[in-house]
DNA sequence: TTGTATGCGTTATCAG
DNA sequence: CTGATAACGCATACAA
């Protein structure tokens, strides 16, 4: 049995409310009464019994971080990031590892919430869909924490969005691609999250304002089949032999790097008869040969600041609901521009 | 306010007792009460504070993964899979990441302890090290709650290792290309971690086999000022100018995709040339060209063990300490046998 | 089968 | 500055 609040009072003969006191840091204690206990606290290894705590503040000093998939490059990333700031900020994680399933999400937050964490943080854009149905649960949880969320947007009290402008990104780096002389563009994305969905926003947008004709023949989804390097290359070598393209823009790196496969493998040379570019500035662009040009969302920085809101919120400091990063085109050797 | 034990039992006309009792499916509640209190629970969305629940069952249902790094792509890997396997024994996960230094890892282990997690599970085998000094926080723990081990061996009461056989994979791998006629080979790695010297012993058991001369020479540690890919491939072309191989085996993919990117850019044909083998066999083994030759550590197998190991001790069955499986040599594009 | 009363380890509100 | 004492929400031994 480890110590309790009792057994230090008892042998520093002081009362458990001078104990918990100096536990939290009151102003209110004698100097020497103080040390007299911290000494007795050392000398016999006493540490809080933190469910106890939590009972008395509300609180279990824990914040639960829900993602799809946490092995993923691009969520790990993020979820190491938080739980760091987290940390640092005197707050533990409670990881939980949802998949892609709407109800799957919905019983882990129930679950979560369960704990009592005193915030939720939603990694990753695919917790958010297009109708109002499957937001339903965010709404809830709302109403009893306050929920971040990281790479997406939705407009609700209680609920603040930490994100990079994909669209704007997106944009910009087919401008680039199409100022450079490319104008038949591959767009290659596997889902429509809402970040998927702004990414190809940002891309119709660009094409539409450089009046491509026929751009949409050119955007391409991966089927979700398509799971390995493999499969995607050979998926498009396929598309490849009904249409031409002199560039591709793909919505992840995994598709970029199979972007890359698939020219070298076919000796098409890269970036003189084609240019690509990725997504999420990950290691994997630093590993296929030529290195890719891809886009950088600043994760960093981001959930940086998804902390500090939370905190903020959690602290009963007024925050912005919403903050939107701007990414940047890290060039390197798939494109010419 | 979230409701109460005591809110439900007004609601539904009988005592606490009796809403704690089908909480936990105790047999001793008639049927129709039962099926009343349900009802009532489901309508109004109840739902256990876990806090109080844990200072009564002297258990969070929460067990502490403390890993490194969990946006590296091994431990990330490991860390989801652990998740999704706690989770369907009914166990939460608190993710730390601890980062690399000693003093940082004891601390950690010490506020998750305060948590009153009901177990521990220390990710990667940089968590043991040589002397008796380093390892004794591991022991500490152990008399707290078990301890689990992944990927490397500890041998303490109430501490259980799971692990690959790193030092047999590598040895069988240095052997198989012995065997292809390559004699000359780097070993490539970064660092000594318990799992890291396994693998070293493995190579050197290989070459000492096969009565390899010099071998010693042609082991080389990449510095890890070398973070970047382009820095490791720099490395590696500094250390050809003055060193012959024909063979190249790492301790990591990155590593091994390092060794690929150093062959290509130097005109180097792989396999005809050199032969390269990496280690944890990573998306990245997909990611370069050719694709890399790669020691799977089985890792979803490992961490399916752990987690069913630890819930048997957590349940007071006797558990054996070390569990140990053997990798296998997936064999990709850069190398011939 | 059900209800009552007590304990779990803290925090917080009062008095002193 | 310090000490009683009442919450906090639930589990459970003991009664009924």
């Amino acid at each position: 049995m480890s110590l309790t609040i009792y057994d230090i009072s008892q042998k520093a003969g002081v009362s458990i409310a001078t104990i918990s006191r100096v536990l939290n840091g009151s102003p209110k204690v004698k100097e020497s009464t103080k040390k007299k206990v911290m000494d007795i606290i050392e000398e016999y290894g006493y540490t809080p019994n933190s469910s106890a705590r939590a009972m008395g503040l509300k609180s279990m000093k824990t914040i639960g971080i829900l993602c799809a998939d946490s092995s993923d490059i691009f969520l790990a990333k993020a979820v190491y990031y938080l739980e760091q700031n987290l940390q640092s900020n005197g707050y533990e994680s409670l990881l939980c590892c949802t998949g892609y399933n709407l109800d799957a999400k919905k019983n882990y937050v129930d679950l979560i919430l369960s704990k009592k964490v005193d915030g939720l943080i939603l990694v990753g854009s695919n917790f958010i869909g297009t109708t109002e149905d499957e937001n339903q649960y965010v709404i809830d949880s709302s109403e009893k924490v306050p929920v971040m969320i990281l790479n997406a947007s939705f407009r609700h009290d209680n609920v603040y969005s930490i994100l990079c402008d994909d669209m704007n990104s997106m944009y910009r780096a087919t401008t680039s691609m199409l100022g450079s002389g490319i104008e038949d563009i591959l767009y290659l994305y596997n889902s429509l999250s809402y970040s998927g969905r702004k990414k190809l926003d940002g891309f119709r947008m660009a094409m539409q304002g450089h009046h491509s004709p026929n751009y949409e023949e050119l955007i391409c989804q991966v089927p979700e089949e398509c799971s390995s390097m493999n499969a995607i290359v050979a998926y498009i070598e396929d598309f490849a032999r009904s249409h031409t393209f002199h560039g591709i823009i793909a919505s992840d790196d995994i598709l970029g790097v199979a972007a890359v496969k698939y020219a070298t493998s076919n000796n098409i040379s890269i970036p003189d008869e084609l240019s690509v570019i990725g997504y999420n500035n990950s290691i994997l662009t630093e590993c296929c040969t030529p290195t890719l040009t891809s886009i950088d969302n600043q994760l960093e920085i981001q959930t940086r600041s998804l902390v500090k809101t939370l905190i903020g919120v959690l602290n009963g400091r007024e925050m912005p609901q919403k903050t939107v990063f701007s990414g940047a085109l890290i060039k390197r050797n798939t494109t010419k521009f």
